[in-house]
DNA sequence: CTGTTAGCGCGTTCAC
DNA sequence: GTGAACGCGCTAACAG
């Protein structure tokens, strides 16, 4: 690996010279400057990231730690995060936790031990107090989670809303038995996204035992799996809101099972809006969990740490209906 | 951030003496030993990776290029870049190249400046004698691209076998018009994969009239295109063969809108099996490309690299049928 | 304007 | 078995 010593051997100045042009840190002679960029071309350079690192105290890294890679929430996220950071010239690394608290808190030290300028972490199995003690010595922004102590460095959804949004817009739509797919997992998420659901509905004045629910793991196969008992047990619905997207997917597939003709015979509204909404039939309709923007608002806000500059303190997203073709207003049938 | 000197100092010994004790290069009295650690558990230090890095010229990290992060095909690789390089006690940094050229070229020069050990590269707008210059200093393992050159170097996937799998399968189930939707920018996959759909039908006596041909962006959109496109003109294929999933995505949407009662009545099968598979109604039966084990492979390889260890030669990955739903046997039908 | 020097945090000689 | 000293590649403060 070609050094700044060689450069400057080859230049005919000294190694101090080099470093400024490079960083423009000074004035330079204009011969001498163009003979160190000609030697940085002829000797094809380029500084060490690591040795600028350990003397300036910065690595321009962003260390990421997401759940899984090949989920394209993730995906997203992490596409969101990269190029906002590239923008403030800086890069990410970004680890898999798998929701264990184990493989967490390694990954984040790892990233620790890297010596990251911040932190953008999606952590569920980790709790308050053990984020809170790894975060303690690196500038973390936490999202998709609201940690009381921790707020200002929190970035969120409001998941309750969400759920109230999406059954409102299944009870606008005419629709009044309506069934509810959750996640088996009790974690917030799928707590709120439940609550929100539950107040749109009696709001409408729906009774209860009009929409009944079942719980299964968030995947297809989950969805698949409650959306089944659900209509076995209850043949009367004319809609289900699922806990997410994949459920969503799973619930379309037990539905053309059925033979019924969707979207006119059945309704389905998910949250997400990962990725696939667009791939199903019909293509679904969800509301929005802008996971590529709090990526990169999280990546602002590091800048905002880093430079100690001011931030907006609007922590919480707001989800938004994105209206595609899973859902039939049968108030027009009747 | 707590440095080696502080836990020098409280454990009243000297640096080397941690460093000996914490890399286990040399034996250390019992008692100081038991000093060192309990220093370092109380300081909770963690020796800076870029000073190591420094004076070890090994950085532990592996830059890895991707096209998009958002892709599941490209979030399935980067977690089996991922996992293996953990094996390894490696980490991986990982950026996005968006094909084109000038973003692939700035992405492997941060990679490089970052000083990985090793890079694993997925470049299309890149030429081969551009990838050849810009890692010619740095161990690479390229993937899905076979580069001449550099060919003990490269892991790719036998794109034609794939084609060729697929319309084989199809065949056996029945069905003689087959139609293909293809990619509509000219790249090696399409016209491999393309290239084998055309020899299975050929080695069976299917003439080429029955087997139309439509191309589109390989997206969902674009599969919807080429699908309603080549229905309107032949009207009687009993089949259609994906480029990849994704456009066997939008292939159903256009045969759902027909109203067409799936699979019974058409059957359609794509290439990748990249996550939307069990999403879709009827799941997608497809040819597994296993990007995964490609990309632990490729770790492996670059361990070997790094340690001047042998590899096996098996640059060459077969793809593998994945049979769900989506295709019906017309054969038992007559 | 420019070269020399002192670290950044750590692994690794060398003497002791 | 252990500590002092050097250097990894670079930036910043210091002289000139």
């Amino acid at each position: 690996m070609v050094t700044i010593k060689d450069v400057a051997e080859r230049a005919e100045v000294s190694i101090s010279t080099i470093s400024r042009v490079l960083n423009g840190t000074a004035n330079v002679a204009a011969d001498k400057r163009d003979a160190v960029l000609k030697a940085v071309a002829e000797l094809d350079y380029q500084p060490s990231t690591i040795a600028r690192a350990l003397v300036g105290h910065r690595t321009g890294m962003i260390g990421l730690l997401v759940n899984n890679f090949a989920d394209p929430f993730f995906g997203t996220l992490i596409r969101g995060v990269e190029q906002q950071a590239a923008q403030y010239g800086m890069q990410v690394i970004a680890t898999e936790g798998h929701h264990q608290a184990e493989q967490e808190e390694a990954a984040l030290r790892a990233l620790l031990a890297r010596r990251c300028d911040a932190l953008i972490i999606h952590a569920l199995a980790l709790s308050d107090w053990q984020l809170a003690g790894l975060t303690s010595h690196c500038p973390s922004i936490v999202v998709n989670r609201s940690i009381p102590e921790l707020e200002s460095h929190c970035l969120w959804f409001d998941n309750d809303q969400a759920g109230y949004l999406a059954a409102q817009y299944l009870l606008g739509k005419g629709h009044s038995r309506i069934g509810w797919i959750g996640r088996d997992e009790d974690i917030a998420d799928n707590r709120d996204r439940f609550t929100g659901f539950c107040r749109a509905l009696q709001e409408s004045g729906i009774p209860r035992q009009n929409a009944p629910v079942e719980s299964a793991p968030a995947t297809a196969a989950g969805g698949y799996q409650a959306t089944s008992r659900l209509l076995t047990k209850h043949p009367d619905l004319t809609a289900i809101q699922a806990y997410n997207d994949a459920m969503a997917a799973g619930c379309l597939r037990a539905l053309h099972e059925r033979n019924l003709r969707l979207p006119d015979q059945f309704s389905v509204v998910g949250v997400d809006d990962v990725y696939l909404g667009e791939y199903l039939y019909p293509q679904l309709t969800t509301i929005r969990y802008p996971i590529e923007t709090i990526g990169q608002q999280a990546v602002h806000r590091i800048h905002a740490l880093l430079t100690n500059s001011a931030f907006d303190a609007d922590h919480c997203f707001k989800p938004e209906l994105i209206e595609r073709g899973s859902v039939f207003d049968i108030s027009r049938k009747v």
